[in-house]
Parts: structure tokens; sequence; C-alpha cells
DNA sequence: CGGGATCCGTTACGATACTG
DNA sequence: CAGTATCGTAACGGATCCCG
């Protein structure tokens, strides 16, 4: 059942891993960031892990207080993060910031969707955001949507289309790690790599100077 | 040898972890975030990791080039942090953030030596200190000694003791935790688990400001 | 078809013993 | 002290099957 491959040490570090310390585990709730997702999403996004891992997974993951379990449409299940689930964004953003700064694999698989790119651009805009950011933005990922909002100074990005954009911004997902891990520069990445469709004027600068420096977290 | 299980995965996250998601690596780093280590220590801090789990774990970070091998006086091999290595800190900092919101377990083990402690409250004062602090201390938490420095705007805590300290700080290790995972009060833990003495006058003022607004990154 | 449970071969982990 | 060697066990990975 739940690996009982524990620690068990005196130290707030290992307390930590006990609970996401096992493989998948921090992806799974890396996925989770970008919304309510249900198993066949997560399985699919994590590139074909074992079911029954998945389910020990969950399991354990509700047991600790991360996620539940809910009832969505149409009778679906649906996994979310609760509100200490949400406390590992910056974990994830943390090791978000330390592999991008790797070589990239010879042959990576690319994930089965693009949730993954959530809670690192949400994290890195939240670092960088300011209370005067009020916006509602559509990305387009390689197709996969994204609402992107900024509102009050917090910033949210979800794995869901826009209700009612202030800009859409259409972009590719190689193209967008490239420009966050610093090897193509945010202006080339934008002139040659985005394409906007603006509603509501003016928005699209508050999205593009967002995003700008968000950008800048991972140069640092 | 080597772990081939790997995500690859294109996600920065997943890079990563594959660089530090193995089980004791990045606890290995912990200890070394405290200064340079030799095998043996590491063995103990890690409470009896096995001899052949550490080998395959410091040749692999050694592959990444997180760690290196270094000869240390009469002839003793250490291990430690390179550049990049450090770049580990905060991943390590927010684990510990994150960790330490879960109660404690029936019956923790005790680390080997408290080497732990070094990345968290560096990591926890770089966050909050000024560049006016200009302070060389010597922390001795239950006997085990290190030296915490603040100057020009950066901290350092080594496993080390102080060689010209300005102030001592006597405390212990579980008041210490306590107090960083908010369960006693900042005041009630100083007036009733620390005690100090000073070389250098005012320099204790600093030093308890520096931990107090470490401690309240933790809090919040 | 989505959401799992079951089974089984493989791999990494954990403990102990042993060596330069 | 700094590892290497061996071996039993637990976790992982992949496939298949089941149930609503």
């Amino acid at each position: 059942m739940a690996g009982p491959r524990r620690y068990k040490l005196l130290c707030p570090i290992a307390r930590g891993l006990d609970r996401v310390g096992d493989r998948w585990t921090l992806l799974i709730l890396r996925d989770l960031h970008a919304g309510p997702a249900r198993f066949s999403e997560l399985q699919n996004g994590l590139t074909g892990i074992a079911p029954n891992l998945l389910t020990d997974r969950l399991q354990q993951l509700s047991e600790d207080g991360l996620i539940e379990k809910r009832e969505g449409q149409h009778g679906v299940t649906l996994y979310e993060l609760t509100e200490r689930g949400r406390t590992t964004r910056d974990i994830l953003f943390e090791l978000a910031l330390f592999g991008g700064r790797f070589p990239a694999d010879e042959d990576p698989k690319r994930p089965g969707n693009l949730r993954t790119i959530a809670v690192t651009l949400s994290a890195a805009c939240q670092r960088v955001v300011t209370a005067e950011a009020d916006f509602e933005a559509e990305l387009q990922v390689d197709g996969e949507k994204f609402t992107l909002t900024a509102r009050g100074g917090q910033v949210s990005m979800l794995y869901a289309p826009a209700l009612a954009p202030d800009v859409v911004m259409i972009t590719g997902y190689e193209a967008l790690l490239a420009a966050s891990e610093g090897e193509i520069g945010l202006e080339r990445y934008v002139t040659e790599h985005v394409r906007l469709e603006v509603n509501t004027e003016g928005k699209e600068l508050e999205l593009l100077d967002l995003l700008g420096k968000a950008m800048e977290v991972f140069a640092g």
C-alpha cells in the first residue's frame, strides 16, 4: 500500500520528503496546480505512470491532506489540491528553476498534456506581479488553453479556456520553454513565437510586461 | 549503478527531479550545505543510510556537477558542494517550510549530527537580512558548533566553531525546532532556551534581530 | 469509456558483512 | 575510515482484467 519507506527524522526537510518525496508524487501535484483533474488526465500527463502507482499516490496524498477527491459534472470524479496542497507551489517552482539549468535530455518524452507549465509560470508571475496588474488572458500553448488571471496582486493559471479574455496569446511549448530557460531572448521569443489577439486595448501590454518580468526570474 | 529510473520528460521540474529526486539525495545535499563533509559524517548524519547507497548517490551527484571530491587535511577525502550544488538551497528551504507544518512523527529518529539545520537557518536568514547586518556568531546547538556570519547582505552558516565570534549563542535543537515551526513564540524561546555570551557589545542584538525576522518567515 | 484493481517480472533499496 | 560485496525485501513498471 502506502510506501512505509519513510525517514521519520526529526528534521522538517525529511518530514516534507516523507510526504512528497516518493517517485511521481511531486509531478502529480505539479499537474494538479493547473486545476482539478481526472484520473486519466493525470495518467496521461505523466506519460504512462502505472495506474496502480497513481492510485497509491493519490491515496497517500489524500491521507496527508494535500488533495481531495470530489464529484464533478456528470458524476466524474475529480482530484484537486487542498489549501495545504497549494503550499507545494514554491517547492515545485524552485525545482523548475533548478532543473531548467541542466541541458535537456537526448530524447525527452513530451508530457501527455501541458498542465505541467501552469505551476511554474504562475509561481514566477506571482513573484513579480504588482497590485496594479488586472487582466484575464487566455494562453494557447500548442493548442491547449489556459486562463491566466492577474487581479489584486494575485496570479492564477488554470488549465481551462478563458471565459472573457482581455487578450489571447498563442504560442508553442518548446519556444516557451526555450525563452523561460534563457536559451532565446524575450524579444525574439515574442516577435517570432507569439501571436496576440487583443480584446481589451492595452491589456496585452500588461500581459507581456508580467511575462517578461517573470522570465527574468529564470534568467537570474 | 546510477539509477536509470529517470523521467526524461520535457519539463524543468522533471529534469530537476532526475538529478535530486532519488531517495536520500536531497538529504545528502542538505548536510553538505553546512560545509564539506567526510563519508562517515554523512553516513552518520543520515542515521545509517546504507554505505553502498551513499556511494551511489555521491557518484551520481558528482556526475551531475553538484558536488566535488576533494583532498582535505591529513589526506582525508572531503565532499563539498559546487557552485551549482549550492543552488539547491532554496529547494531545501521550501521543503523545510512545507514539512515543518506537518505534525512531528510519533518516534522520530534524531539525526546523527545537526548539520541538517544549517541550510534552513541560513536560507531563512538570507531572505530577511539587510546590508547593514555585520557579525560573526557561534551557535552551539546541543553542543554542536556552527559559525553564522552576516556580512554585506550575505549570510552563511557552517558546521565549524567560529574563529573570532562577536557573540556565542547556546541553545538546544528541540527548542530551536519548536520556535522555527511556531510552536513556541520567539520571546519565550529566547528567554527560556537561549544563553548568550557577548564578546562585542551590541552584536547580540543584531543576531537576535536577524534570527527573529528569519523565524517570522516560517510563521508566515 | 473512465476509474481503477490484480498480477508478476524487474529494479532499487536496506541491512549486514567484509576489505584496503 | 572509506568504501565494496552480497543478498533478502519492498517498491516500481508494464500489462491485463474488471466494474460501473
